[in-house]
RNA sequence: CGGGGCGUAGCGCAGUCUGGUAGCGCAUCUGGUUUGGGACCAGAGGGUCGCGUGUUCAAAUCACGCCGCCCCGACCA
């Protein structure tokens, strides 16, 4: 992508509204604007980042064996009568009604409806077990939505509903999703540390919350030390047993405030105690039978008899995650994008776009690049140098390749590593070596 | 929803107290000089002062109502 014909409406100064450097530098990198009160529409560079994130995310859903399928925004209020959440919910609910004057709700979550289509479809054990995921917008009335697409109304979810015979079967339901969120927000380049949580309204006896450290969380929470690097699983049979990752993990001590044991925190070495504050970028849930009664949701068992299906809901805020990617990941002069989620992999920066051998090597360079299928973000502006190199650190892709003539007068361009600061003088073709190394 | 604050050009703000017909910086456009870390000079365009009602000869400024947004608290992926 060329800069002269992309569309990425840059801030020179911070809005006011802004309070928290993600929020500040989603705005000012023309990653999102706000529409109204926690309601943001996604610009071209900030709907790439969500869209690999919410590819990585389908990705280690898919290996883990879910399934996905796509539900509406609105529902009806009938399903959520039959729940008894209709009431419940309570004013976070956005109610509507349409012509008709039937009721109708943009959904908050979807177990209602997932309900209903898993009971008018499956009948028998035998199609048991089944994960069905889709990954949706969803909308909560928030009594205040702040810090951006961190807590806004409106937002992006991977939402996951599993369906099994018996509570053994839905606890290797649960563990097969947590163990795929270990891998998902590791390849998302951040450290997520899952612990013990709250069930909230949706209810259960078994919840766990994956935390991402950062100093502007909204929870607060606890831990040892050793969760927050453990290794992530590699290769994992997800048809196979998978107690002993969440064992390795649920034995050392993890929760967020609400269920935080002050005894069993300070049994922790003292060195290896953490308190912190912390984002909650997913949720995952074991809530047995709590929808599949009132919704009558059963199948025939192995003996014949009728079974109400044992059922659990995993969620990911995949719009959440790009804020909570910048929180853990920027310094002063804008976002460092981890090289999975990154919009671009390489920005090209001509420093003299009027100057012909300068054009000449960027123009090669972007077509072989593009080539070798690296997403590239080609500068071909005659802005100045010093804006560029403000630009591309704002905007944080992970590789700027800088050409201009002085450099050129050695044969050599400059490749910067955002990240590290590193950089590297080297002659066009090693250049172009180095960002297509590993890159199928 | 309770408490606090803000709404003036695309962004950041001054002007409001003490009414007199709107200004600064950045951005944008034109011309010129520049050109490796957010250039300089000259010129130009851009504002129903959030909306409505009222007071007044006169309202960004005063009064009342409404809307929007932000911050603190209780709730949430």
């Amino acid at each position: 992508m060329r800069v002269s014909r992309f569309f990425m409406p840059l801030l020179r100064e911070t809005p006011a509204e802004a309070q928290i450097v993600s929020h500040r530098f989603m705005l000012r990198a023309g990653l999102v604007r706000q529409a109204s009160a926690g309601i943001y529409s996604w610009l071209p560079l900030g709907h790439r980042v969500l869209r690999k994130i919410e590819q990585i995310v389908r990705e280690e859903q898919d290996r883990a064996g879910a399934i996905e399928l796509l539900m509406p925004t609105l529902q009806s209020a009938e399903l959520w009568r039959e729940s008894g959440r209709y009431e419940a919910y309570g004013k976070e609910m956005l109610r509507i009604k349409d012509r008709h004057d039937r009721d109708l709700l943009y959904g908050p979550t979807n177990e209602e409806l997932i309900t209903e289509i898993f009971r008018s479809s499956v009948r028998s054990y035998k199609d048991l077990p089944r994960n069905l995921y889709h990954i949706q917008w969803k909308f909560r009335d928030e009594i205040r939505p702040r810090f951006g697409v961190m807590r806004g109304r409106e937002f992006l979810m991977k939402d996951a509903y599993s369906f099994d015979v018996d509570a053994d079967g839905a606890r290797k339901s649960y563990n097969r999703m947590f163990v795929a969120y270990l891998r998902t927000f590791a390849r998302l380049g951040l450290k997520a540390v899952p612990m013990k949580a709250d069930t909230g309204p949706i209810g259960g006896d078994l919840s766990h919350e994956f935390i991402v450290l950062a100093d502007t969380g909204e929870s607060q929470v606890y831990c040892h030390r050793d969760l927050v690097d453990m290794p992530v699983p590699e290769n994992v049979d997800f048809q196979g047993d998978l107690t002993p990752y969440i064992n390795q993990r649920t034995s050392l001590y993890a929760a967020t405030e609400e269920k935080h044991d002050a005894d069993a925190f300070a049994a922790i070495p003292e060195d290896k105690r953490l308190a912190a504050r912390g984002i909650e970028v997913g949720h995952i849930f074991y809530f047995g039978t709590k929808y599949s009664k009132p919704m009558n949701a059963k199948v025939a068992g192995p003996k014949g008899e009728d079974v109400h299906v044992e059922m659990g809901s995993y969620g990911i805020g995949v719009s959440r995650l790009v804020g909570a990617i910048i929180e853990a990941s920027h310094d002063e002069n804008g976002i460092i994008w981890p090289e999975s989620v990154a919009p671009f992999r390489v920005g090209l920066i001509s420093l003299k776009a009027d100057d012909p051998k300068t054009r000449e090597v960027c123009e090669d360079l972007y077509a072989k690049l593009g080539a070798a299928g690296v997403d590239v973000l080609y500068d071909d502006t005659e802005e100045r140098a010093g804006a560029k190199f403000s630009t591309f650190d704002l905007i944080g892709l992970p590789w700027q390749v800088i050409v201009g003539p002085r450099g050129l007068a050695n044969g050599q361009v400059e490749v910067k590593n955002r990240r590290t600061g590193e950089r590297q003088n080297l002659t066009p073709e090693a250049a172009l070596n180095l960002l297509t190394r590993g890159n199928g």
